[in-house]
Order: C-alpha cells, then structure tokens, then sequence
RNA sequence: GGCCCCGUAGCUCAGCGGAUAGAGCAGCAGACUUCGAAUCUGCGUGCGGAGGUUCGACUCCUCCCGGGGCCA
C-alpha cells in the first residue's frame, strides 16, 4: 500500500534513525496528525528535541500533501493535512475495495491454528464459545494480513473419558441412570436412543454447531488416526529410564519438570500423545503452529515448546494463545460449567437466545487476556443494547444511501474545503490498515470492535451533520460512503459477524 | 508454596512509552414535514497502594494489597 499517509512517515523516518510513532491528536490544535520523531532522534544525536523539531517541521513542510507543519514543545511535529490528501486516501480505498488494509508479508507463512478441539463428549459450551470466537477471528485476521491459515479441531476420541461416556451411553441405552463418574446430561439420553457411534454423532453436533457459529474448520484430526504413529514419535525423543518409567528431559528447554511418556505399566501418556501430534503437524510443513488454549491450559505452555525442541525443531515454530475463562453468572450466582454434571449453558442455546452476531462480536469485543463475564439472565437484553448493532446499522444505513443514490457517480473530488466530520472520517477511515495490522501481529482481534465503533460513531456524526445526495458534494461523499461500508464490513467479517444490506 | 491473568467512571470494558485518560450501558436534558431517530447534541472530583526507570508512565521494573485460574 503506497498512500500518501505512508509516504508522508518514510519522509519522516528518513530523517531519523528512531522508528516513529505517527499518531492522531485527540486535540484538534495539534493539527491531524503528529509525530514524536525529534524526541526520538535527539538524544542519539545529541541535539535538542526542539531544534531537530524546528529542522523537521521545513522538511514535512515540503512533503506532498501537508498543508502545514509545527513544532510543538517538548519536541512533537505537528502536521496539518491538505484538501487532496483527504480525497486521495478516500480514493485508495475506492480502488482497494476488500482488499483494502490486508497486507502482503515478504514471506507469508503457512499458519496452522488448532481451536476448540473440545472432547466429543457433549455439545459445545459457552467455555469452548471464547475459544472459537477468539480463535477463529485471529485466524481471519491472519489470512487477511497475507498468510496461508489452516484451522485445525483435534478430536479426543480415545481415553477414560471416552470410556466414560461410552459407559454413560450404553447406561442411557439400557434406560438406566449413568454411573457415578460418567456423564449425567440429558442430551445423552436422545444420543443413546440414536444408536452407532455416539462420538461421531456427538462430533456431527459439534461440527453442526460450528458451522452456524461460522467456525470453517478444515481438518479434523482425530486421536485415534494420530495413535498408530505414537511409537516413531518416541522413537526421535532424548528418552532416559527412571523408576521404571520414560522421561522426555523437557527442562532441558525450560519446562518446569521433566515429563512421563510411559508409565512404569507400559501405558503411554497424555503427553506421549501430545507430542505425537504435534510431529503429526509438523510433519505437515506449517511455519506456525498456534493453539488456542484456555487459562486453565496454561502449564500446557512450556511443555510443548519443549516438546517441539525435543523433535528436533525450533519451539517458536510451537505459539500457545492463552485466552481467560468465561465466567457464567444469573442473577448474581456463578454457574458452573461442567460438561460431566450437564448443568451448563450450551453454545446452541447462546446462539438461540442472543443471535450468533451478538455473541460473537460480545466473546470477541474484550481482550483475551481479561477473563469476563456472561449473565445468561441479561443476554436477552442485551440484544438491544449490543454495540454489534450500532456498527451494523451504520452499513446498512450507508446500504440504502446507495441504493437512493441509483446510477449517480461515486467517488470524486470534493468541490471546496472539508468539513469536521468529513476530515475526522477519512483519518479514521485511514487508520484501518494499522488497525488490522496490529491486531494480527498482536492476536487481538477485540481491536477490531473498538476500531468499529469508532468508525461507525464518525460516520452517524457525518451522516447526522451532512447531506450526502442532492448536494454539490455529493460524488465526494458518495464515495466517502462506499469507503465507510468497505471497511465496516472487512472488521465485521473479520471477526465472523454479518454487514446487512438492511435491517 | 510456585506459576499465569486481571484491578481504569455506578456497571461492562478500551487505551500496550507521548500532549487535557476514552466508549458502550445505566441516569438527566434536548433534536425527526429533509438520504433510515437502531441516529444525533450536551452533562463525569476514575487509572488499587508505594517506590524506581524516563524529557514524559494507565502503559516498563520491584514490592505490597485485592480478585480469578493452573500446578504442587
């Protein structure tokens, strides 16, 4: 992307060896944008922040597209923009269309990232709702940033909590109560009277319930399918004996403990299964391999890394995306989840109560390092008050504009002067690839809502102060318009939610 | 006992080294014969506490207090 924006920083960064931060002022006095360049460079200089300033300022007065430059204590650039500056970015965008603020990486890498992966022995629950959401929406912005993402579900179909549940089923099956340590929810009894396999029909469910969440997972990767190659995984480990069992010396690369992969029985481990996984993967050729992992996952860090080192490879290949528990309240009372007890919310009735927009643009709106709450008792009403629809109104708004609007010209030159709302628009507008950009580098896809509102707050402010046909402005602001509903829907899409042509 | 996450407005949360810390919800008062009022306009003694680094700290470091989680 080569937008006036850009070419206005590299001026700037070629006159300072420090990266520069160009930012927009929140005061209007401080001119559209601003840069900390002389602070940066000064002291590597040994020069005043001021006197680089004062030099910087007849520099960027020079450069195309600023209307004027000034310095201001202790040593900030501040850059008025021109009129052509403001049409030219609102032009990009109108040749970009969606494809404008995606990136192309030097190198794009084939990124794999593994999510949900929630054991086949329950619908999904509000717990494993974060982890598609969040999941899901990094990978979005990740395919948007350039690279090539693979989303991957591991499917637990081996173990005592299979054994469990089968045990639960086959009780269900005989019209009996399920033993003590097995699954009591209800949905057993209607999967016991189905009859097969309840795990492949538990994971129809589960596929089911991810395609309404707008989860497109590409491969499905069972345990049972991963078993069989257990043995050549062990076979490349650093292994010793010790007390009859085998170790993986994972402290070696910083896990805390040296980890079994055969008990001194002759059963293998959960972590023995781990790392024959994670060969399976590697064996793939991704660059990256994310995981997607609850807080409660979190020990699962460093052994995988180390399990990676251990096979031989380099553990940055290994990043674990640590996301913060979902807590369930009504009322005030915390709810338990508990997949085993079945008294749990299920993501189904989420969708069926809140609409699969509202809870995605809810689960993924806060960071993901900040564990939050769900009062199912006010996810009703929450409906309305759902920022989700403020965003959305904004393109559908913008929809009927357009469709008012008929065969008429959009996109072109502004007859004067712009006003406030239109200025504050188009930076807003231009600030989208930086915003998209940063979320993916940070795995923080709840940028994208805040960025959102923020659009759509500029775009109702410009709407309400503005007419946009039967105006002398009217091109311009047409296409001003069209570039507003491009981005809104990319940070929609990018976060899985709908951009309604009406509503 | 060790490790991870979090303490920002009444509530839910943004802000990740820059200038006077923001938004939604809740509350109050206004704006529709005009492209969609699911909108707009106005109203706020808040960064848990103490040190430190820096020209500059909500942001980085240390300790303490207080929540949540994992492991032992």
């Amino acid at each position: 992307m080569k937008s006036a924006l850009e070419r206005l920083e590299l001026g700037l960064s070629a006159a300072a060896e420090a990266p520069v931060t160009l930012e927009r002022p929140r005061d209007a006095s401080h001119g559209d944008y601003a840069t900390n360049v002389a602070l940066r460079a000064a002291p590597a200089r040994g020069r005043k922040p001021m006197d680089l300033a004062e030099e910087l300022v007849e520099a960027a007065g020079r450069l195309d597209g600023v209307l004027r430059a000034e310095a201001a204590p202790p040593g900030f650039v501040n850059l008025e923009l021109e009129t052509a500056w403001y049409a030219g970015a609102v032009e990009e965008i109108l040749r970009e269309g969606a494809a404008y603020g995606g990136g192309e990486p030097e190198t794009p890498q084939r990124i794999q990232v593994e999510l949900v992966s929630a054991n086949p022995t329950g619908p999904l629950t509000v717990a494993s709702a974060r982890n598609a959401a969040y999941g899901d929406s990094v990978a979005r912005l990740l395919a948007f940033a350039g690279h090539e993402v693979e989303r991957e579900y591991y499917v637990n179909d081996l173990g005592e909590q299979i054994d469990r549940f089968h045990a639960s089923v086959v009780a269900r099956a005989r019209g009996e109560e399920p033993p003590e340590d097995g699954y009591q929810g209800v949905y057993l009894i209607e999967l016991a009277a189905r009859g097969g396999d309840p795990v492949e029909a538990m994971l129809g469910e589960i596929r089911g319930t991810l395609e309404r969440f707008r989860v497109d997972i590409d491969t499905f990767t069972r345990q049972s399918e991963v078993e069989p190659e257990l043995a050549d995984a062990l076979a490349e480990l650093p292994l010793y004996e010790d007390e009859g069992a085998s170790w993986v010396p994972t402290t070696r690369w910083g896990d805390d403990k040296d980890r079994v992969v055969i008990r001194s029985d002759g059963r293998p481990t959960y972590f023995a299964a781990d790392v024959a996984y994670l060969r399976h993967k590697l064996a793939r050729g991704f660059d990256r391999l994310l995981y997607v992992l609850g807080a409660d996952h979190h020990g699962y860090v460093a052994r995988l890394q180390a399990a990676a080192a251990a096979l031989g490879r380099d553990p940055e290949t290994v990043e674990v995306l640590i996301y913060q528990l979902v807590h369930l309240t009504e009322g005030g009372e915390a709810r338990k989840v508990s997949k085993r007890r079945g008294d749990v919310v299920f993501l189904d009735e989420l969708l069926e109560e809140i609409g699969v927009d509202a809870a995605r643009w809810y689960l993924v709106s806060r960071g993901h390092e900040q564990a939050m709450e769900i009062d199912v008792g006010l996810a009703r009403e929450r409906t309305e008050k759902n920022p989700v629809y403020y965003v959305q109104y904004a393109h559908a708004r913008i929809a009927g504009i357009l469709r008012n609007a008929g065969e008429r010209r959009v996109g072109g030159a502004p007859p004067g002067d712009l006003a406030p709302e239109e200025r504050e628009l188009v930076k807003r507008l231009a600030d989208f690839p930086l915003a998209a950009a940063e979320a993916a580098h940070r795995r923080g896809p709840h940028a994208i809502p805040t960025y959102a509102i923020r659009l759509a707050d500029d775009f109702h402010r410009f709407y309400h102060h503005h007419r946009v046909l039967e105006n002398e402005a009217e091109t311009f602001r047409l296409g001003l318009c069209r570039a507003t509903q491009t981005v809104i829907a990319r940070c929609l899409d990018l976060i899985g939610v709908e951009a309604p042509e009406r509503m």
